[in-house]
DNA sequence: GGAGTGACGCGGC
DNA sequence: AGCCGCGCCACTC
């Protein structure tokens, strides 16, 4: 039975988020599809939210597809998702990022 | 057990 | 071309 526990949904979207590099970003559809659930991009974003306990999920790096910084006003500061991604080089303008396509980084669909 | 919500994405007007 | 609304999926109360 390969059945895949759905609280695993969480897993795999930390799994995949843990993987983006630094300085790149991605998108919560891209997350979505990776992990099998095109339309679940929401959920993953759902799946941020119980990512903030876990340091090792970079949600700072994950925008919508515009890369727009959709998630920033979540973050314990104002500003801190921009800093962070500031901070790795990712410059940020009016809430999204500046060569947003450039920096996008697509999860791989084995991972 | 049902209803509401939410850090999205897409289609339609 | 921009703006509005719906759908989908997982989670909480």
């Amino acid at each position: 039975m390969v059945k895949l526990d759905k609280s695993d949904f969480f897993d795999r979207v930390y799994k995949v988020v843990r993987e983006i590099p630094h300085g790149r970003v991605s998108t919560y559809g891209a997350i979505a599809k990776a992990i099998g659930a095109p339309q679940s991009a929401r959920t993953v974003g759902y799946a941020m939210n119980a990512s903030h306990n876990l340091p090792d999920v970079p949600a700072h790096r994950v925008v919508n597809r515009n890369g727009m910084l959709t998630g920033k006003h979540h973050f314990a500061g104002r500003d801190t998702m921009q800093r962070l991604l500031a901070q790795e080089g990712v410059m940020v303008e009016q809430d999204c990022v500046v060569n947003f396509e450039g920096l996008l980084w697509l999860p791989d669909p084995l991972l």
